[in-house]
DNA sequence: GCAATAGTTAGCCATATGGCTAACTTTAGC
DNA sequence: GCTAAAGTTAGCCATATGGCTAACTATTGC
């Protein structure tokens, strides 16, 4: 609660987007260039690289030049912390239901002693 | 990949505002009208119901009316989809580092016999 | 050292987002 | 049946997003 400007909004708000996602993906298989990266998109080269900014504003990637090579890597810390908060959340309905299910079980257990 | 407009994204979207991620939160604890998911923000109620209005076209959430008031409930289902696609790409990028370590660990062995 | 490669910067544009107020529409309650 | 409550609709505004082109910078390789 109280989220003045949490890093998830930078998260969740970089995986709203397709190309993103599958920028994460293809990280996912190991680092790569940014040409390497660009090179299935029909896009022009500014409009990826801000597809990138995106993601490294977020914390999602990480990136490095070396001469004229900048090469992008994945930062599974970051997304560790967006799955957390889902399953925090998974949990709390989770253990919500549970205790729903447990009371219309005992709801169904008195009305057997009571014969109806 | 071919993502042309996944749920995912309304999904991720939905989820990259902190009003609306603490809607989720709310609604983890039990169903609840529009007036009283409103209470807590600082907000005209127009503006709060555009929130709702992301949310329940992310299949985050549903709603049905009831006389005047409109009760709101999570879709855990949804919230489900977006924890299944990162734990994908968590397991991707496990599987990769853990081959990686192999390697690692491979020529440390190699090392070793050649007596280095 | 010159040309090609790999990014980067600047600036434009259309649309979406997140907020507001004001006015309207149903219900519910007395 | 009139008023208050709970949403809803319409329309305005500022800023952000996602795309583009054109022009520029810095490395690399021959």
């Amino acid at each position: 609660m109280a989220n003045y400007c949490s890093p998830l909004d930078e998260v969740f708000l970089a995986l709203g987007d397709p190309t993103r996602r599958a920028i994460v993906s293809r990280l996912g298989t190991g680092a790569a260039s940014v040409k390497e990266l660009a090179a299935p998109f029909a896009m022009a080269l500014p409009s990826f690289m801000k597809h990138l900014g995106v993601l490294e504003r977020s914390g999602l990637i990480r990136s490095k030049k070396q001469g004229r090579i900048r090469t992008c890597e994945l930062e599974p810390a970051t997304l560790r912390t967006a799955e957390t908060w889902m399953a925090e959340q998974r949990a709390m309905w989770e253990s919500r239901s549970d205790r729903l299910a447990a009371y219309v079980e005992s709801l169904h257990a008195k009305e057997k002693t009571n014969g109806h």
